[in-house]
DNA sequence: GTCTATACACCGATAGAC
DNA sequence: GTCTATCGGTGTATAGAC
């Protein structure tokens, strides 16, 4: 369309460099215990002992960084989820990563970058749909298992119903854990193992 | 201690007042609209059309303004849960209230922010616990009146763990609706429904 | 009660030297 | 690949005039 861009464009640096990823590091480690208000190219400089300057040699923007660093860190999870279905109990996995403090804080923060950055939503949204989609399908292999074992016809909770219910009350235990809170937790976090044991013995 | 303060203090302004209350409005309508990073003493004087500086007469610090909104707020809140208490059929109402779109927001910006200030984070323990309390005394009469009726022991799903079920479910409800996502939405506003359907006819 | 003036720190981003 | 120099913009907060 553009026979001549007028803007000669910046000189940039390589993806998935030691540098590049350095950075990422230093942006993971600061939303996890500043959040993302902190989340800026002089303090990921700072962390990672380079220049300030330097961040706009691997990335084009801020945003783009933090896109980059979603990226990452979703294509990570979901690899974790999928060796987790393999594990000998799948569900009793799920809900050990669900549980996770530092990871949920870092998700916690990302998905409130969505709400700002249309490029992190666009990740954000793929990524709980396609997690969301791992777990049912585990999930649904497990009943089927057990039902047919037990002859009966199982499930008065459908499973993509069942795994909601874990990430969402997964998440509130987790944030609600770092405020200081506990009213309630013992009790949920029981009825939720009673739940995984009867499926997974 | 100190015989004498150094510092002459600032002059400062009533709290209560009209402006006082605008200014909070503001401070709200860019949790709800923009998210907690733009919430800034220019972004609020823009809003109700005055000076950046005058938000500094009624409040000594940001920090504080954000106190005083979520105080104000968490009031309100509170007030709205005790009515629905009262009202024919409570459970119902609560459930409303938990998957109302523009609070879940706002109080989602509050529980971000709480993890930056502390006056925050006190506001926001208070505001959770007493709320958990007030739901859990409901539910817990709603369930004895229903045993009771049915001459029944009732009760796999402890009221405490049904009620932080209810809150994080719809939290994750609402936030997940304001990104686009819906898969699974149905099916669990669904069990949810029959849930609360078998308690209150 | 609201305004002007003003300080100082930090932010994203660009240009160009080494 | 990393640095220095530098820009315009925005943030919190204070002092003092009207």
């Amino acid at each position: 369309m553009k026979a001549s861009d007028t803007t000669p464009a910046r000189r940039m640096g390589p993806s998935g460099s030691a540098t590049w990823h350095l950075m990422l590091d230093g942006a993971e480690a600061i939303l996890r215990e500043e959040g993302y208000a902190e989340l800026t190219s002089r303090r990921v400089a700072e962390r990672v002992g380079i220049k300030q300057q330097l961040v706009y040699y691997y990335f084009k923007t801020m945003d783009e960084l933090m896109v980059e660093a979603f990226r990452r860190l979703s294509k990570r999870e979901l690899e974790r989820f999928e060796q987790a279905m393999s594990a000998e109990r799948p569900l009793h996995e799920i809900w050990g990563i669900a549980m996770n403090t530092s990871d949920a804080r870092l998700i916690s923060e990302f998905m409130a970058l969505a709400n700002r950055s249309e490029g992190v939503r666009a990740e954000v949204i793929a990524f709980i749909e396609r997690s969301r989609q791992l777990q049912v399908e585990a999930l649904t292999r497990a009943i089927e298992r057990k039902a047919v074992a037990a002859g009966k016809p199982a499930a008065a909770l459908p499973p993509v119903a069942a795994t909601f219910l874990a990430t969402s009350v997964g998440l509130a235990l987790t944030r609600e854990a770092a405020l200081g809170v506990s009213m309630g937790h013992a009790e949920i976090a029981g009825v939720i193992e009673q739940y995984l044991a009867a499926l997974e013995p």
